[in-house]
DNA sequence: GCCATATTGACAAGTATAATGTCAACATGA
DNA sequence: TCATGTTGACATTATACTTGTCAATATGGC
């Protein structure tokens, strides 16, 4: 009983780290972002299509797990920056595929390097076991989590 | 070099996975708050006083790490709803303790204890030395993270 | 005790990040 | 072909804060 008290207070904990976390992750990828003409929202955009390829604004939208109206705006911004451009998707007329362009993909490539770099710096006497525990734990909570929002 | 960028990559997988996994909680919280007249700030005001007892509003607000002129407002909603009231304060005339009354007590105890509740079915097969683990890593991602953006 | 300075509560306004509503122009698929 | 769905665009609304300001008053150094 005792135990399992302490167990899930610091599932508790954990779940309770997740803001101070995510703010903590968003003030370093806006710090990284300084001497970028890069917004974080446009970054996101980036880093999508750098990790998944040619997609559209619905499917951005999607993986991102924002509606379709927003991203448009923030995919829109890159296009503006000659960061992104529209090429014919051969499986929908109407809705371009989004894809890098050169000036993009050397931007966000860059970008994500730094950010890798910073990361292992911090994470340098971590034993990469208890960082691969910690990623399956924070995984698997997450999702059982939304199971409960929305199954339930 | 290989393990060091497997490792990197998970570190950063754990990052990203904060919003997600904050998302889900508060999706779950809220859910949890469904049947109460709380909302999800005036959750976090009573847990704070549960947990480290009396408090000024700019206590709070340290604790919270968000503005005191806002946090005043979620203070004046849970004074209005009688689940807290003011206590004189000993050590500032002007700025009254706030302390939980019986039945600001009772329902934030109800309310964690169906959310310990919950956290407890969720976790029931994750051993609980990998949850020590996950919350040591994710500690330490975000104190640092933090160092990096306030001391660099 | 006095007084410069800080703190507090209250209120107003602004901002960032979205969600929501709506519409016309098409595209798709039965 | 035509009913239905999808997309981009634009406008409005919502949420969760931050920022600015002010008067009242409290505090702390002298």
């Amino acid at each position: 009983m005792y135990i399992v008290t302490m167990q899930n207070s610091e599932l508790y904990q954990i779940v309770w780290m997740s803001r101070p976390l995510m703010q903590a992750a968003e003030a370093a990828v806006e710090q990284g972002l300084a001497d970028t003409d890069l917004t974080v929202r446009m970054r996101a955009v980036l880093e999508v299509l750098h990790a998944e390829g040619d997609m559209t604004v619905p499917d951005i939208a999607a993986r991102l797990d924002i509606k379709r109206q927003y991203v448009q705006v923030m995919v829109n911004e890159t296009l503006t920056s000659g960061l992104t451009r529209q090429c014919p998707n051969p499986r929908h007329k109407r809705s371009p595929l989004l894809a890098l362009t050169d000036t993009g993909r050397a931007l966000i490539a860059q970008v994500i390097e730094r950010e890798m770099a910073l990361l292992q710096t911090i994470g340098a006497d971590l034993p990469s076991d208890d960082i691969s525990t910690a990623l399956r734990v924070v995984r698997m909570l997450t999702e059982r989590l939304r199971e409960e929002s929305a199954g339930t």
